[in-house]
DNA sequence: TTGTAAGCGTTATCAG
DNA sequence: CTGATAACGCTTACAA
C-alpha cells in the first residue's frame, strides 16, 4: 500500500492535520516540525494521493482536449500547443478523439460535469444543435475551437476560414488568368470546408471567373483523396491549369500525381492549398498556401481557459487566429 | 452545484445506497425502483463524480503517456495508437511531454504513485539510472517503449533500431558500390540514434566499406538539421554519392537541398532514411527507408498495460515491433 | 502552533 | 430487495 499522511503522522508523532499543513507549506507550521515531517515523507517515499486531493478540493489538475480525430499534423500541432502551455501551468492534458457523434457526446458528458477535469477545450467542425445544447449545460469552464461562423455564444478561439480562403484565391487569381480551374473541397459536413469553398466561390465572382458545378469535387481532406481525385481529373478531358484544394494534404496528394505525370509545377500547372502544414513547405517547389498558426490555436485556447477558470467571469470572449499567406512556388 | 446521488435519493424517496446500486446496474434493485431512479437522474441531468468514484474505488480511468516531446509525426502516431485503443477500452489518455530530465522525473513521480492514473506508458530514449531507479519503485503498472537494448527488466515494447539500420544498410550496399558515403546521425545522447549508427557501421564492415570519422556528422533528428548539414556537405569538396541518415526527417531535409542543386535522386545521388513516416512516402521519388509501425507501438503498449493491470502478474514481458523495408526510389 | 472532527461523493459491508 | 453506516485520503474550520 502506498503510504498516506496517516503513517507520516504516526511516525512523526503529530496529527494528520499537521502533516497536511506541513506538506502544503502552511507557514503556521513550526519549521522544526515541518522539517521532521518532510524528512519522514521523503524516507517512506510518500506521494500524495492526487485523486483524493482533487476530490476533496473539488478541483482537478487535468484539462480535457476533445478533438474530432488525431490524424493529420493539424491536430497534433494543437495537442502540442495545448500540452506545452498546460504543463507550464501545472496541468495535465487529457486527449480524446471523437470519431462519431456518440463518443463526442459521451466525452462532453464526462467533461462538462463529473469533476474529472478542471476545464476542457473542444474543437467543433460542424453545426450540431444537440452538442451545443449539451455544452450550454456545462458546469465546467470550456473553450471552443472552431470556424469563426460557429459557436458565437461560447468563449472561443476561431479561425476565419472564409477570409483565409478568399484572400488566398484573390492572390492566386491576380497572378494570371487560368485556362481552366478545378476546386477540390473537403467533406461538406465540415464547416471549415464549407467556408473555404465559399471563400473560393466569392473570389471567383469578384474576378468574374465562371465556375461550373462539376469543377468542384468533394474530397475528405486526406492525402489519398487528393491523389485519387487528381487522377480522376487527369483522366478526363484536358488537364486543368489550376487546382485549388480545401487543405494542404489534398494539395500534396495532387502534387504526387502531377509529378508522376511529369508536369512542371508553377509552369504547366498551378496549385494552392490551405493550412500551411510543414510538409507543404518541405517539398520543392514549396506549396503556396495560407498558414494557420495551429500551435497558437492550442496555446490561446488554454490561456483563455485558464483565465476563465481563475476569474470565473462569464464575459464572453473570442480570439481569432490570424492567417498568413505563404507564397510558395506552385503559383 | 452539480447534482449528487443524495439528491436523487431524496427525490426518489430511497436511500443513497439504493441509488448507487441502481446506477451501477446492480441486479438486486427492483426494476421499478431502478427505472424511477434512472428517470430522475436523467431529469436533473445527473453526472457521476468521476473523481469521487476513482477515489473510493482506488482505480482510475486514466492512462498516462510520457513522451520525450511531441514534435514529429513519430510521436503523434504513438499518441494516436494509444488513444484509440485506450478509448476503446474505456480509458482516457493523459499526454505529457518531458523536455528536460526534471520534468520527466516529476511526471514519473506523479504517475508511479499518487493514484492519478491506472497505469502509464513511458518512452525512454536514453540510459538513465535515476529514472530506472524511480521506475523500479513504481506501485502503478507501466510499460516502457524504447530501443531493444534498454530497460530489459521492465515490461516493454521495443524497437530494434540496430537490426533495422543494419538490414537497411545491407540492402543499400548490395545495390551498388558508392564512390563516397556520408552518414548523418541523430544526437548521440539518444539511444535510438546510437543503435542506428552502430547498425550502419557494422554493415559497412560487412561490406568492407571504409568509413572515416568525418564522414559521420551529428544532426538532431530535425528536418532543419538535415537541410543544414547537407548544405555543409555540398559546400565541401565533392558531392557524395550516398547519404544515409539517422531518420526520415533529416533525409527529407537533405532531399530539399538535393533538389535545389538540381541533382537527380536515384541517379546522381542516393539517400535513405529510417522511420517510414508518411511524408517520405508522399514525395516523389519515394524515400527508401525502414518502416517502423509507430501506431502499432502505441497500441501494443496499451494492450500490454491493460493486461498487466488486469491480471497483475509480474511476469516480465516484451514485445518487439517488427520493421519493414520500404523500397522507395531514392536508392 | 497544533489537534479534533466534519465533510467531500461514492462504494461496500452488514443488518434487516 | 433496501437502508444505515463505515470507509477512502485529504483539507479545513473550529477549538484548544
Amino acid at each position: 500500500m502506498a503510504p498516506t499522511i496517516k503513517e507520516i503522522a504516526k511516525l512523526a508523532g503529530v496529527s494528520i492535520a499537521t502533516v497536511s499543513r506541513a506538506l502544503a507549506n502552511d507557514p503556521k507550521v513550526t519549521p522544526s516540525t515541518k522539517s521532521k515531517i518532510d524528512s519522514i515523507a521523503r524516507k517512506i517515499n510518500y506521494q500524495p494521493n492526487l485523486m483524493a486531493i482533487n476530490f476533496v478540493k473539488k478541483t482537478s489538475n487535468l484539462i480535457g482536449l476533445i478533438l474530432p480525430h488525431l490524424y493529420d499534423e493539424f491536430y497534433s500541432d494543437i495537442i502540442k500547443g495545448v500540452e506545452k502551455y498546460a504543463q507550464g501551468s501545472g496541468y495535465y492534458t487529457l486527449v480524446t478523439s471523437s470519431a462519431d457523434e456518440d463518443s463526442l457526446s459521451d466525452s462532453i458528458a464526462n467533461f462538462t460535469s463529473g469533476g474529472l477535469s478542471a476545464g476542457f477545450i473542444i474543437m467543433l467542425t460542424s453545426e450540431n444543435d444537440e452538442i451545443v445544447e449539451q455544452l450550454r449545460h456545462s458546469n465546467t469552464p470550456f473553450v471552443v475551437i472552431s470556424d469563426k461562423s460557429l459557436s458565437r455564444e461560447f468563449n472561443s478561439v476561431t479561425i476565419n476560414n472564409y477570409e483565409a480562403s478568399l484572400k488566398l484565391c484573390k492572390h492566386v487569381f491576380s497572378k494570371k488568368k487560368y485556362a481552366s480551374i478545378k476546386y477540390i473541397s473537403g467533406p461538406k459536413s465540415n464547416i471549415d470546408s464549407q467556408m473555404r469553398k465559399d471563400g473560393f466561390k466569392d473570389a471567383c465572382k469578384e474576378f468574374s471567373i465562371a465556375i461550373k458545378k462539376k469543377d468542384i469535387i468533394e474530397g475528405d481532406f486526406t492525402f489519398e483523396s487528393g491523389e485519387r481525385i487528381c487522377k480522376e481529373i487527369f483522366s478526363e478531358e484536358k488537364i486543368p491549369e489550376l487546382i485549388l484544394t480545401g487543405n494542404d494534404m489534398m494539395a500534396l496528394g495532387c502534387i504526387k500525381v502531377i509529378n508522376k505525370n511529369k508536369l512542371k509545377l508553377g509552369e504547366d500547372i498551378f496549385i494552392a492549398g490551405i493550412d500551411g502544414i510543414i510538409l507543404g513547405q518541405m517539398i520543392s517547389p514549396r506549396l503556396t498556401t495560407m498558414k494557420i498558426q495551429t500551435e497558437l490555436i492550442g496555446t490561446n485556447a488554454v490561456k483563455m481557459l485558464l483565465d476563465q477558470m481563475k476569474v470565473n467571469s462569464h464575459k464572453h470572449r473570442n480570439s481569432n487566429v490570424v492567417t498568413e499567406l505563404l507564397k510558395g512556388n506552385t503559383i
